[in-house]
DNA sequence: TCAGTATATTCCAGTATTCGAATATTACAA
DNA sequence: TTGTAATATTCGAATACTGGAATATACTGA
């Protein structure tokens, strides 16, 4: 109960749902994420701090950088995230441009 | 997204959940959720309310009675409940005791 | 119509969530 | 080491959510 009500209130916020329709397509860092989302880097990292609580996304070091992407090693997440993007066309529309290569 | 997120909002709360779990094994009137549960009769219908603005479940009147159960029709939620229930027993073990037919 | 029961709505206090700003931490490069 | 860039944490204000109490509405039976 406890796991599901985290997964659920991670699921409940627009932002969030947001962050993982952008990783849909692959691992992003937080400067990606909040470039293309236009809000602060402290609150995105906020969100993604609850997301990866939830086990919704999980993070890769990688020199100063952070990659976040989706964690799909638990079946129920799985058909949650196929679901959400199925229903919201999963960000698929948005261009991200990477300042550089991280 | 607009209505993912009410599905969302209204899954990310224990007492909800309970409901839902409540009512895997058919539909029950206000007055057995709120004998179960021990809640305020105000307060577990505000609840309902939320289920039933998300579609998660549905009312029927009859009489005085309105008798609310879980509403299949979305494949997503249809998935979203067996998932619930799956990780959270549904409430399985809660033995009803109705006072009358209702 | 009136009384009584089932359910919904309103109101308010307590709590939780969200956001931006300020600050701290971590890692790398010079 | 020192400076800088990427990310995380803390803090405070605004907003949203939850629960109980009081009240309103809907229906039934007499």
């Amino acid at each position: 109960m406890e796991r599901l009500l985290l997964i659920f209130k991670a699921l409940s916020e627009e932002t969030r749902l947001k962050i993982l329709g952008l990783l849909r397509n692959g691992e992003l860092c937080v400067c990606d994420i909040t470039a293309v989302l236009n809000m602060t880097q402290p609150n995105i990292s906020f969100h993604l701090g609850l997301l990866k609580e939830a086990g919704l996304i999980k993070d890769r070091r990688n020199g100063r950088w952070i990659h976040y992407s989706l964690d799909e090693s638990d079946m129920f997440v799985r058909f949650l995230l196929l679901g959400i993007f199925e229903k919201t066309g999963g960000m698929s529309g948005v261009k991200i441009k990477r300042k550089r290569k991280c």
